[in-house]
DNA sequence: AAATAATTGTATAGTGTTATACAATTAATC
DNA sequence: GATTAATTGTATAACACTATACAATTATTT
């Protein structure tokens, strides 16, 4: 996520389009490189399976950017992004990205970070993946939806999202909101969960995800 | 990877060292931000989890980088590294580095593409993780180490490092590459797999990882 | 207030992967 | 050449997660 000044700084060599609810923004595979910036609205990015199960990645809003990494290296994009909702979007292509590069080069700098952001994200999902069961992963996607310590204590996402979001069955995400409400942590309510005590929760994380340290 | 002519202006702006077989370079959690070069030898990328199991993310060798996404983002090390015979390294610190890009602006540019890819190969693997059964993630593994079309045909990889890379079960490794010799795209051997015929192993993968493309 | 849609809860069977154990094969070492 | 180590092969049981189905609850719409 980029700077608010560096986004403005981009405005006019963007082009602007309306994407309605559900329409596609970019498929999985398309080689057209650019940064897209959402301006109004949020998108969905994430991946159909083989049963046309969805694989959720996240959901982006406004102010935020996607498709960085098409700007410095020639390859495909990753994920499948849809309008959710009406949504509007600023596309600035590779060329009116470099011309922007010139007059401000600054906007370098905050996409390197940008980057390094993502790309440790991406590792650090990938490492849950492999080595968390579910209801860890399930407590930690909680945990980063609360963000500012002392902000909602309630989360909006159904057990499907959720699911989704994880890549699993809404079943596993189900039981492992089960078990969490069970020793006290958090109660499922209809299309949310409540956090009950952000400590514990973090607690529990820490004391569950703990991982031998070896040297061979 | 950067080119080997970034390396090289790297050079006088870092420290060598040496480290024995099997020392640990850096650990899951340092925070100390600085860019890694091998020289000589090889390292080790993964992490331990739970009950000591290895998860093997990659074997590094000479020429190659690692640790740049902690020069532009305060983050913490995503994964333990450990030399894998003996292994020289060149460290250049952060602050060492801030320098080198003063001198050599360029080197920006390199780095922006270096993250690109490594973000892109990041999202990919997790997609795959998510979304493809063992055996299709073993085959692609097995293609990866090709790399040059015409290449060597035999992949020098254990079944446990396989596992290792895919975090399953050597088991697993094994009934795949199994099920893969059946239909005769390679010949398992000790500590590595022949592979018969690429085109068709390509085809095969193309095949079985064909997704839904729908649009909800 | 009634009807519809969305979300959550529960139960059963099935499947893929793991865990565990040990034998067989191949390579390396002495 | 014999011994040891490393790797591969095979088999069984256990387990986590999935697939499927459907009921119950909560919210939304009319």
């Amino acid at each position: 996520m980029l700077p608010v000044n560096i986004i403005d700084m981009c405005e006019t060599y963007a082009v602007r389009r309306l994407y309605r609810d559900g329409e596609q923004i970019q498929a999985r595979g398309d080689r057209k490189p650019g940064l897209s910036i959402i301006r109004s609205g949020s998108v969905k990015v994430g991946n159909y399976g083989r049963d046309g199960q969805y694989f959720l990645t996240r959901i982006l809003t406004s102010g935020e950017t996607f498709g960085e990494f098409t700007l410095f290296a020639d390859l495909p994009r990753t994920h499948n992004a849809e309008a959710c909702g009406d949504t509007e979007i600023d596309q600035i292509s590779k060329s009116s990205f470099q011309q922007l590069l010139i007059k401000y080069p600054v906007i370098k700098d905050h996409l390197l970070i940008a980057l390094a952001e993502n790309l440790h994200t991406a590792l650090e999902i990938l490492d849950d993946v492999r080595r968390q069961p579910i209801i860890v992963r399930v407590a930690k996607l909680l945990l980063s939806y609360l963000g500012d310590e002392s902000g909602n204590f309630n989360i909006p996402l159904t057990q499907t999202v959720i699911a989704e979001s994880l890549g699993v069955t809404r079943l596993s995400v189900h039981n492992s909101l089960k078990s969490l409400e069970a020793t006290d942590m958090l109660v499922r309510k209809y299309g949310m969960v409540d956090i009950k005590n952000i400590s514990t929760l973090k607690a529990w994380i820490a004391d569950h995800e703990e991982l031998a340290i070896l040297t061979r």
